[in-house]
DNA sequence: CTGAAAGCGCTTACAG
DNA sequence: CTGAAAGCGCTTACAG
């Protein structure tokens, strides 16, 4: 036989499952399983190379330790290492991740989503696409615990943890207007996701106090076409009649494609325009000139959400925990 | 009850467990179940929000359709695209895959190549780290389907699939040789992994037989510290007799950690030194001067290894396969 | 201190 | 065309 059960250990030892059981999971003292038999049944599944099937113990105890983490792109690095970090911290408490990439997509996040519950996963950590709402919905009317990060929907009563948007957006825009800008352009995604529409807000009402705000200045990006749609905002926010000395970008694509095309348009920054970037890059290491960015705490997210989600599915707690998490401004250098 | 089953659905129809596996999962034509009922169970099980319990099905049919996916860093954009494609690939097949990382760390390796088996993954695809081969015979011993990639052990006979090291570095080589550089610098990793030998062995073989050779120019980098060897390894390079006029950065990071010092240093790329990097990357869209790199095919690689490795867990194979694979020179702007 | 037995949810060989 | 029953490997309430 290829594989070693609890059971061919009993019977090669002539005793009982129970106690072997109860030995290899540490619960002799309960059992009160005594300790030369323990010695001897510790001894023997070590020498027959025994593995436990975890999926026998999983179906039986109605938990299978597992938290399936769906993100929106594992290409992007912000969310690598956010998975990277909710791994390490989920193995602290004895879970395993599974980690599924929905690429963007609402079908692939329904096609995921469905393969990890019929996997009896114990909960979920998401990433959201745009309109996957429907789907934590059904998570939430099962009764299956789920945490959302870094996006949310402002309609669905559901742990999120996040990043201050808000406050993050108001401190950038702050920061433009105390270096001297007064045309300050804004480019953010078209859809509808708390987290940007909280960035557009802290913007807006951080230019509306300073009296600067213009409508014009606000720039939509379709994520299914951010170079395009980045290059053509930047083309028409400089061919306006009040010159823009300041770019927000509120998020980590559109500021990495809103650099390149800058670059590529030989725009000098700082001195021809500022900018403030969404997410910490590799990239910036590689340019001459210092770029501003707001920095999101992406292990504390990832440990933070690992925490809720399994206080949710140990019924510690039952309603849902809004955590929001200070970004910082990264502008010395 | 929270949970319906197939059980709770037969007991709604009065009939046996046995019709409603066989319709739920397309085998009505082989139990020769009537049209009649067969509709009747899909309608009662659409109607009760029927979700099949995947983990029973895996433990009782002894195949989880699983497959176990470790990578050494899952926040370099090299191996998170490849885990995306493989991902991708494998769903067709009807596979899914859990995700670990080892974060280049041998015991991390070794706890999550056991989480996993003891999960029942059907099968392993495997970026090792640098003392790994132990675990990796273990799952031979235990005629456990893997399929390495990317890295692999000259010493062990498992499938890998990689690229084709030797020509891709040959090729590197030979391209500075092209450019007039006589004096060509090499900086690798210090393991004594497959892949890496092969890339040394290009390079060798080229130097030697255009007669550039000198030991001299051979610099090897700890992972461990990678940005301070870099920049130790310039400093000495740049100090020898012959002046180096050109570099090869054997592997990604090196890669990244030896531009990132050639423009802190201000030496000019390619007046003052031409280079090849190993992997394209982001970064490359945001300088000035166009970088020379090879490109690994990770989506081929990735697909050919979930080939592979499915092959074997359904033993249409029973001897490692061995897939060198081309990498691509980009040096043409 | 130890064991016999039920049951988690599924599939399938067998009988009718 | 349909069903009763065994069994995947485990845990645990119960009895002794």
């Amino acid at each position: 036989m290829s594989h070693i059960s609890i059971k061919d250990i009993a019977q090669e030892l002539g005793i009982s499952t129970t106690s072997v059981s109860l030995v290899l999971n540490g619960k002799e003292k309960e059992g009160r399983v005594s300790k030369k038999l323990a010695d001897k049944i510790r001894k023997k599944a070590k020498e027959m190379n025994y593995e436990p099937n975890t999926l026998a113990r999983s179906l039986r105890m109605g938990k299978s330790n597992i938290i399936g983490l769906i993100v929106a792109d594992i290409s992007n690095p912000f969310f690598a290492n956010m998975s990277f970090h909710i791994q390490e911290y989920a193995e602290k408490y004895g879970y395993s991740v599974i980690i599924a990439n929905t690429n963007e997509s609402d079908l692939k996040m329904e096609n995921m989503v469905n393969i990890l519950k019929n996997r009896q996963v114990d909960g979920f950590i998401i990433v959201p696409t745009e309109s996957g709402n429907e789907q934590i919905n059904d998570l939430l009317k099962r009764k299956i615990p789920v945490v959302l990060i870094d996006r949310y929907f402002s309609g669905i009563n559901v742990s999120h943890v996040t990043v201050n948007n808000y406050l993050a957006s108001k401190g950038a825009t702050n920061y433009l207007i105390d270096q001297g800008c007064k045309n300050i352009a804004f480019m953010l995604y078209n859809n509808q996701l708390g987290h940007m529409k909280e960035r557009k807000r802290g913007y807006l009402d951080t230019l509306k106090d300073a009296g600067l705000f213009n409508p014009q200045l606000i720039k939509e990006i379709n994520h299914l076409a951010v170079d395009q749609d980045v290059e053509s905002a930047v083309t028409d926010l400089f061919s306006l009649g009040n010159k823009i000395d300041g770019i927000f970008f509120a998020a980590g694509a559109i500021s990495l494609s809103g650099i390149k095309c800058l670059i590529n348009k030989q725009i000098k920054i700082p001195d021809e325009i500022r900018v403030v970037c969404f997410d910490k890059s590799e990239v910036f290491d590689f340019m001459q000139i210092p770029i501003p960015y707001i920095q999101q705490p992406v292990m504390e997210m990832g440990e933070t959400a690992v925490e809720i989600l399994i206080k949710q599915i140990k019924k510690e707690i039952a309603d849902p925990l809004l955590v929001e998490i200070p970004a910082e401004l990264h502008s010395e250098f």
